[in-house]
DNA sequence: GTCTATAATCAGATAGAC
DNA sequence: GTCTATCTGATTATAGAC
């Protein structure tokens, strides 16, 4: 009589992380829109079933692949940002390929999954945070006067030209990309190589 | 016995137009995956196999979409380009919040449908290289010296800032937005209420 | 933990009547 | 130009056997 109790996997079951690296390639090679539970579990090697024995519903898939790649993410930008070229390490952290495109991803993805919108937006900001945070001691270090350009403000631009370089290269676009590279790959050199010269 | 001469409708039938208005509001309103044939229909009070009457296909509709739009985005960023205050004016061109929805949206549909790829990259080229070949007599008469920084850059710096605010707004983020705003908008106000003074 | 089987939707697309 | 009817295939999700 008692409505079946369902069941479901538990958090470090060895195939639950098969899953999910099975997804994250998916959502990398081909979109969000190829994340289904039938190609995640085609992918893995496994039953499509399987999916929802570990995650409830889609949506529970998503935010269990956004929040692993989320907590390496923060680990890297801290990593780089106490790193002794923090904004180069930044910059290279801001343009790898397939944490951008992971992050645009989920983006899209965000923009009609009300549960992955709340999920993403807090990420975006704690990133964000931290690199506010840590960015003034460091401009402070190259002898830079905070009037030049508010260090938010300086947050902010590197994110976008960083993420929508990387996404425009995966449409094949390519104007204005190489100077843009150029430009802020010089300006990071004669910061951090001549701490003391900067005009 | 011949095949069936399958039938379309003329591209200037009424309700062609009223299906692509309906498209659009949903694009705006729902994201990409909500732009089916059927939602499509009831949105515009049709039968959903009119859609397949006047586009062959659903990557014939969004094709058709994005080219209606993109044509208005060029007209538009010409005549901002050529007013007289051209750098106010793109700016609010470039940070509408339905326009630039709308490219997001189509960039990351271009991302896993590749007929739409190809398009949105063309018409992407073709609004950077009308403001590249703008820019630069702007920057002279603010008598602003070219070493500063490439035109380019500052055309493609611009779009990311405009872009990526519209994006993280519809997300509900907000952190440096305020900031970057202000200090775009300053920029600009410099520049084109004091021609001669900047620094 | 994994399987078979199945329910219930929803999708794109076409044929042919009116 | 618009309709009804239909085909085909994909999807999420659950129940219950093994």
């Amino acid at each position: 009589m008692t409505s079946s109790p369902r069941r479901y996997g538990s958090p470090d079951a060895k195939n639950r992380s098969v899953l999910l690296d099975a997804a994250e390639e998916l959502l990398l090679a081909e979109g969000y829109s190829a994340v289904t539970a039938r190609r995640v579990a085609a992918q893995a090697g496994l039953k499509h079933q399987l999916v929802h024995y570990y995650f409830h519903t889609m949506d529970d898939l998503f935010l269990a692949l956004f929040r692993r790649r989320a907590e390496q993410g923060l680990e890297q930008q801290a990593a780089a940002l106490a790193s002794d070229r923090p904004l180069r390490a930044l910059w290279t952290f801001s343009t790898d390929p397939a944490g951008a495109s992971l992050t645009m991803e989920f983006m899209s993805l965000a923009n009609h999954r009300e549960a992955i919108r709340a999920e993403v937006a807090h990420y975006a900001e704690r990133l964000r945070a931290a690199q506010a945070e840590a960015l003034p001691g460091i401009l402070q270090r190259y002898g830079i006067p905070p009037e030049t350009c508010p260090p938010i403000v300086l947050v902010f631009l590197t994110t976008c030209v960083a993420r929508v370089l990387v996404l425009e290269d995966r449409l094949g676009m390519s104007a204005g990309h190489d100077e843009t590279r150029a430009y802020v790959e010089d300006l990071i050199q004669r910061l951090e190589e001549h701490p003391s010269r900067h005009d």
